[in-house]
DNA sequence: GAAGATAGTGTTATAATATAACAAATTATT
DNA sequence: AATAATTTGTTATATTATAACACTATCTTC
């Protein structure tokens, strides 16, 4: 197996990079155009190196946006995300509150089925967009 | 100004009545192929219809599988949806759940600043695909 | 260290999802 | 009837994402 220590790849280091470097969420042919000088020419390389960011949760996907963040390392519950959205310029942070993510971590359905995971989406208006 | 009771427009209707019939989230392209012997013959005449009827609260998007699904009218929130995903086939039901809705409404951020909206996509085994 | 397994890369092409733009038709208001 | 607003039909295009295949690099184990 490549990687014997889990590390990422000269790829996935570029795209990981890029995507902490901003600011806000970040579209998949935005990486690529932005990390096309440091040899990622087509779209495969740029959704490769995403979805194994994804996998090992130093990425995150904004379903709404079909953008892309960076973990703020703040995930508190191993198979839930939640986000806070800005409607009007798209910032978005990843929140990190116990109790709620406690509250749908345990959360079960009708038949008193736990959730395998989830994913929260809060939307509303950040704070340099309300002045 | 045209409907002045608020009805559906017949693209309107068509679309709705096909979301309704579904049993599962149908995607846009879906409803196209599926509607065309009614009349509608391109996107924009199911991407408009769609937009209006999540405008008036008929129709949801489910982002994560960029599919549509009818509103079960157990809307609990005016401006939350949650949704229980079965990771394995996409099956998929709108979650009305006082308790969950309601802490997700409250929900402030740090600032104590209330969100607008929010959508929770919860995800799980259905009970068909765990048998 | 050769042989095979596994994972990552580069590349081209194409699939799937969604919107822009504009002309024509319809309906509501005046 | 004239006007305005909305909806529709249509063509083209933008945006997002994956399939497929040949190739390379690293690891495993024999
Ligand atoms: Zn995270
Ligand atoms: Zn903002
Ligand atoms: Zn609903
Ligand atoms: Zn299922």
């Amino acid at each position: 197996m490549k990687n014997k220590k889990n590390e990422l790849t000269k790829n996935q280091k570029i795209v990981l990079d890029f995507i902490q470097k901003s600011n806000k969420p970040v579209k998949a042919y935005s990486i690529l155009s932005n990390v096309s000088k440091k040899g990622l020419k087509a779209p495969p390389q740029v959704y490769r190196a995403l979805e194994k960011l994804i996998e090992v949760g130093e990425v995150h996907k904004i379903e709404s946006l079909n953008s892309f963040v960076a973990c703020n390392s703040k995930c508190i519950e191993p198979n839930g995300t939640i986000f806070s959205i800005c409607k009007s310029c798209d910032q978005t942070t990843e929140v990190s509150n116990a109790d709620l993510a406690k509250f749908l971590s345990d959360f079960k359905d009708m038949n008193g089925t736990q959730f395998s995971g989830f994913n929260l989406e809060l939307f509303g208006t950040c704070k340099s967009c309300k002045t």
